[in-house]
RNA sequence: GCCCUCGUAGCUCAGGGGAUAGAGCGACUGCCUCCGGAGCAGUAGGCCGCAGGUUCGAAUCCUGUCGAGGGCACCA
């Protein structure tokens, strides 16, 4: 990329400054250029100067000054300028030449444009969303379910290969409780006074399963023992709330490559296994009738229960030690783990017991993402499961749309714990950003079809004089169109997806000043060609961002 | 008590060592004889929670402090 380039042409000078005696023997420190922030900084800049001028023992500029001699001396052709500024920044500008050409670049890459292929490519998992069978997705799952995906398109982009991955906590006393209460519905339907258990699900989701339930099998359960009754509602249930969750992740634009069981690794034995590895290391021991793991050897602050003293089933860490190996052995290299802000404690735990394990818990990131909160009018809003207040992200996406939702759900960074207020959620909904892109990205059809119907048919490539595109707000969209593949890698190597929409709206806003300024079909026809091809190259932008953000991209609105 | 995240414009949030701190929404002023006004141009609005420190340079890093949210289970 250019502005490896360039860092390496700004070296090399300085190496030359220092063998010429103009600048003193220093070793000179790893650097990257910058975006300035002010267009008239130039297009990239480095502080190397102010950062080096201590060392020289020179004042700042003097450096700068030194380098940019240096600089002059082997001019290389994408150059248009350099020029040392403020306190002793090195400010280069690019060459109109190189600037237009940036079209051709983007025309030719097309649905590749943004992608790079990483210098080292990794197989990578990301594991996201992970709900419980028990009930519907709510807007947390939302959240985790757009960024979750946005974050493996980037990393895709980025030339890694990518697997999404939900893992199904199909197993334990949520589940079982689960059972009980779509069981206790299914008796209650049938005429039967049934009280919901302790800690169930109270959700009128779970009245309209046991009725589903009730038209497939009638009332062949009513006089089974309760066990069996329990274990067949329990697997029913399960399947009909995956498939649920399936099909609004799919209408989300979520398509996950693996649904992991883990009651799956419970009767396989990988559980077993697990524990049984961690014995041989010598890791476990015994106490209060619970068999522990010794994680305070490894940076966790206390020690954990792998198999339960109450009924000598394995503990919940042992089932994600055993998915965590099944994972290794899939041969990733990098595994990713998107949660909730609640499981922050379970991240110093499962880095220690993966250390336990005598692996290295580097190739593992835990991201950490804060919550959303639903309030009504400001009144805060339950999102529970058991009682059923929730509303449900099925819901939402009737009221917003896939496109708004997923938008809003991408403008933070996870970080930021979201605020959600259902009343404002249909006016915000209307107001989204993410129409003002995709109105950019119409708009332009639209250009191409008046120049279609104005008799003017698009050029090739090779025909079209792109030193035409003179304007600075041509120049400004091309520049902005330029940093597309830098972003992409930014936000993939950061793990920060919310920054796509802000180029989004970035690249959206310079077109639109474009717009403003430059009529696109006119009579000089070399110009004309010239923009038909710069708002092509800009529609490809938008398009190839709005793909990574999971937000369509229409012709009109 | 200990640990994690966050305090930036009226509201929702970007920016996470560099030059004059930004966007959307809201408020106010203008702009359609001409490719889509879901747009454009502009105005107002900020002691970047507070106090120290590191640095040539701090909204950004460190320490403390106050406030908000979350965690500290033989639950997932």
């Amino acid at each position: 990329m250019i502005q490896t380039q360039l860092a390496s042409l700004v070296r090399s000078a300085m190496e030359r400054a220092q063998s010429s005696g103009d600048l003193p023997a220093f070793p000179i420190p790893p650097f990257q250029m910058e975006r300035p922030a002010r267009k008239e900084h130039g297009d990239w800049s480095t502080s190397i100067a102010l950062e080096v001028a201590k060392q020289a023992k020179m004042k700042p500029r003097d450096v700068a000054d030194a380098i940019v001699k240096a600089l002059g001396a082997d001019p290389a052709e994408h150059i248009a300028g350099v020029e040392v500024a403020g306190p002793g920044f090195i400010n280069i500008r690019l060459s109109h030449h190189w600037l237009t050409g940036l079209v051709r670049d983007v025309e030719q890459a097309g649905e590749a444009w943004g992608r790079s292929s990483a210098t080292a490519p990794e197989k990578i998992q990301v594991e996201f969303v992970s709900a419980n069978p028990t009930g519907p997705m709510h807007l947390g799952h939302g959240r985790w379910a757009a960024v979750g995906d946005t974050l493996a398109r980037l990393l895709e982009a980025s030339g890694n290969t990518v697997e999404r991955e939900f893992y199904v906590n199909d197993f334990g006393v949520q589940m079982l409780k689960f059972g009980q209460s779509v069981a206790a519905r299914y008796l209650e339907l049938l005429g039967q006074k049934v009280e919901i258990p302790e800690g169930g699900y109270q959700g009128r989701y779970v009245i309209d399963i046991a009725k589903e339930i009730l038209l497939e099998v009638g009332d062949k359960y009513r006089n089974v023992p309760d066990d069996e009754r329990v274990a067949f509602m329990r697997v029913e249930g399960q399947r009909r709330m995956l498939l649920n969750q399936r099909l609004t992740l799919q209408r989300f634009g979520v398509e996950f490559d693996v649904w992991f069981s883990e009651r799956s690794l419970h009767d396989e034995g990988a559980v077993e296994r697990v524990v049984e590895l961690l014995k041989q290391l010598g890791h476990l021991y015994e106490k209060d009738g619970a068999l522990w793991l010794r994680t305070t050897d490894f940076g966790d602050d206390k020690d954990r229960v792998i198999v339960r003293s109450t009924d000598r089933m394995a503990a919940y860490l042992a089932a994600d030690l055993a998915y965590f190996m099944d994972k290794l052995r899939r041969g990733f290299e990098r595994l990713i783990y998107l949660v909730g802000a609640d499981h922050h404690g379970w991240k110093r735990e499962m880095q220690a017991a993966i250390r336990a394990l005598g692996e290295d818990p580097e190739h593992c990131e835990f991201l950490i993402g804060q919550f959303v909160h639903l309030t009504r009018g400001g009144e805060s809003v339950k999102m529970s499961k058991r009682t059923g207040e929730a509303v449900t992200f099925d819901e939402l996406l009737d009221e917003v749309g896939v496109d708004a939702a997923r938008y809003h759900f991408l403008r933070v960074s996870m970080d930021q714990s979201l605020n959600f207020d259902l009343e404002e959620v249909v006016r915000q909904s209307q107001e989204n950003p993410v129409y003002y892109v995709q109105y950019a990205h119409a708009r332009i059809s639209s250009i191409v079809k008046h120049a279609r119907e104005q008799g003017v048919t698009i050029a090739p490539l090779e025909n079209v004089a792109l030193e035409e595109l003179q304007h600075e707000s041509e120049l400004d969209l091309l520049r902005k169109l330029g940093e597309l593949p830098e972003a992409v890698e930014v936000g993939a190597r950061r793990r920060e997806p919310h920054r796509m929409t802000r180029y989004a709206e970035e690249l959206a806003s310079l077109f639109h000043s474009f717009y403003r300024d430059c009529r696109v079909v006119t009579d000089d026809e070399a110009l004309t060609q010239a923009r038909l091809h710069l708002v092509t190259a800009a529609q490809i932008g938008l398009r190839n961002t709005l793909g990574l953000l999971g937000v369509s991209a229409p012709e009109s609105m």
